[in-house]
RNA sequence: UGGGGCGUCGGCAAGUGGUCAAGCCACCGGUUUUUGGUGCCGGUAUCGUAGGUUCGAAUCCUACCGCCCCAGCCA
């Protein structure tokens, strides 16, 4: 079974692990790991390192641990660790018992720590932030020696004690790793090991008034959780010479490797935190969760399937070149999951009034509906019909163009489900000249929307009875930016915004069926899209809906490259 | 100007010296269709540039060019 795909490659990374098993590195032992630091929630982006690391241990047959990497209280919450968890669970991704915490290892951290100061490989330094910097030299020029730089093991043992102690105020001491201050790779000048900082930490309270750096905690984690293959961005790629140090110089006898690849950039959003955090806190968005956002609870709430997201995730590959994937792949992969599973229902977002003339006045009949014809095991539902019904605005012109084969006056056109009707009148409001009814004839012979005859007729049109429908919002999302690469003319992200990314319909007439839809649950419109009975503004029979995203549209299509060549 | 990376179709991305340079999305045709949806069929690149090595190079060498990352006591 294993044998016949020796084709198919598998990304660089899956290379560099086929070739540690040949070699026997960790007896063939695969562990990865997904480290988010628990200060934001995830988004898109995150979601390809997770389908990443959890789906090369699925692979290979090994383990991916969740860790937070909790090192800087002052941005960190309990919030983003709770919707965390939520957001990989939802992805589909199962850590079992492997949930660590940066934090769970201080102690160990502050023991190495000492263990390095014995060892003259670190040292208390005691110049302020601005001298580090002057001291550190240019990317061009090399850095110089601290004064501190030489103290005795002695005196930086009890130095570091007091630091850790709180006999010093936040930034008066550093505790720098002793390397090579005229390295080409600036990450070795001396980094910084630990700091001092007096913030309550969200785990270990007030226990710590220093902290781990990041290039002193990650590759230590990774170390003491025997971590194989330690997977992160290409921005890391100059600190792997520094986590190669770390590792070593610690001690532990675990080696992991540090693996980078490109982050994921989709055209017309951000994959900032930073970013992100501006929309919700400028109020340009209701929050992290509001369906336009590119954040798993976002797009989770806008109706995406996990499925979507991890074909997704697939289709994209992983390379080392950085790249912006076009979100077209995105509702591709989308569209294909929803085409199979969501049910097919009628709803009418913008309605035209349409009577049925020669049906008679009071009259109700059901009629049989396919829930999906993908799938027939989804089954059949019954829908009403009467004399009185409606269908959409735009499928009815009085002076049709071209091509155009929905309703307008002589023509006739199928009721999805239902009959053939055609149009025998168009009534306006004798003011403004809008139409606002249309009547109708409808073939007693077409029920079901097929005649014996064989007769063709092109178009076939949604509708719903007016007297059975309900009302409901329906919430219209688009790209929140107006470009593809959101502050690239400007400089600032929030010059792109689009003004119009929401829409809200109101008085949308929807098929009785709806009316039991459970937030969170998805259907197609049929002809207008995927939507999704929203989490939040839904209640109990009164749900609102969002659309998910819209059908592909050739006819729309071709109207907007003939309005471009008039 | 130092160091680390990356450059293959409009967008991703395979390809690691030898049949027509995979596949997917997008786009353009056609076809099917009780969704102008879905499905199906077909179309679209000589590999950043310039030299070189070789019978033969996207794949090796050289030199250029372009883009990204690094000077937090953030991760």
């Amino acid at each position: 079974m294993e044998e016949n795909n020796i084709a198919s490659a598998g990304n660089f990374i899956e290379k560099i692990i086929d070739e540690d098993i040949k070699n026997n590195i960790n007896n063939g032992r695969i562990v990865t790991r997904f480290p988010p630091e628990p200060n934001g929630y995830l988004h898109i982006g995150h979601a390809k390192s997770i389908c990443l690391n959890f789906g090369l241990a699925e692979k290979y047959n090994g383990t991916c641990h969740l860790r937070f990497d909790d090192t800087n209280p002052a941005k960190e919450e309990m919030e983003y660790i709770r919707s965390i968890k939520e957001d990989i669970k939802w992805l589909g991704f199962d850590w079992k018992k492997h949930e660590y915490y940066a934090s769970d290892y201080f102690d160990k951290l502050y023991e190495i720590a000492v263990k390095l100061i014995k060892e003259g490989k670190a040292y208390v330094d005691s110049l302020g932030p601005e001298e580090i910097r002057e001291y550190r030299g240019t990317l061009t020029s090399p850095g110089k020696n601290s004064p501190d730089r030489d103290r005795s093991v002695e005196e930086n043992l009890d130095l570091f004690e007091k630091m850790k102690n709180g006999e010093f105020e936040d930034g008066k001491y550093l505790l720098r790793a002793k390397i090579d201050m005229s390295s080409p790779n600036l990450n070795m000048r001396d980094p910084a090991l630990y700091r001092i900082k007096r913030m309550s930490h969200h785990r270990t309270g007030d226990n710590w008034c220093i902290y781990p750096m990041y290039d002193f905690t990650h590759p230590l984690s990774d170390a003491f959780e025997e971590i194989t293959h330690s997977v992160c961005t290409l921005e890391f790629e100059d600190h792997r010479p520094l986590y190669n140090w770390s590792v070593d110089e610690s001690g532990v006898p675990s080696k992991p490797r540090q693996i980078e690849f490109a982050r994921l950039n989709l055209n017309y959003t951000i994959m900032s935190k930073r970013k992100l955090l501006t929309l919700v806190e400028k109020g340009y968005v209701s929050g992290w969760d509001d369906p336009r956002m590119p954040t798993i609870s976002g797009i989770r709430r806008r109706g995406y399937t996990p499925e979507s997201l991890r074909d997704f995730a697939s289709r994209i590959g992983v390379a080392k070149s950085n790249s912006t994937v076009d979100f077209a792949l995105l509702e591709h992969c989308l569209r294909e999951d929803l085409n199979v599973k969501a049910k097919r229902v009628m709803a009418v977002l913008d309605p035209l009034k349409v009577i049925i003339t020669n049906y008679p006045e009071g009259k109700t009949e059901m009629l049989e509906a396919d829930n999906n014809p993908e799938d027939e095991s989804m089954g059949k539902r019954e829908i009403p019909f009467s004399r009185k019904i409606y269908i959409e605005k735009d499928d009815f012109m009085e002076n049709p163009p071209k091509k155009y084969f929905r309703l307008s006056p002589g023509k006739e056109i199928r009721l999805k489900h239902a009959y053939y009707v055609t149009c025998t009148d168009v009534i306006k409001d004798p003011d403004t000249e809008e139409i606002i009814e249309v009547h109708c004839t409808y073939d007693p012979e077409s029920r079901g929307g097929w005649t014996e005859d064989g007769r063709k007729v092109r178009g076939t049109s949604h509708w719903v009875s007016a007297a059975h429908a309900f009302e409901a919002d329906v919430r219209l999302y688009s790209h929140l930016f107006t470009s593809e690469n959101p502050e690239e003319a400007t400089g600032n992200f929030l010059d792109d915004i689009a003004q119009d990314s929401l829409e809200v319909l109101k008085g949308c007439k929807l098929e009785p069926s709806l009316l039991k839809a459970v937030p969170g649950e998805s259907f197609q419109f049929l002809r207008k899209g995927y939507f999704c009975a929203d989490s939040v503004y839904s209640n109990p029979g009164a749900p609102v809906f969002n659309r998910t995203v819209s059908m592909r549209d050739t006819w729309a299509k071709l109207q907007k490259a003939a309005a471009k060549k008039m």
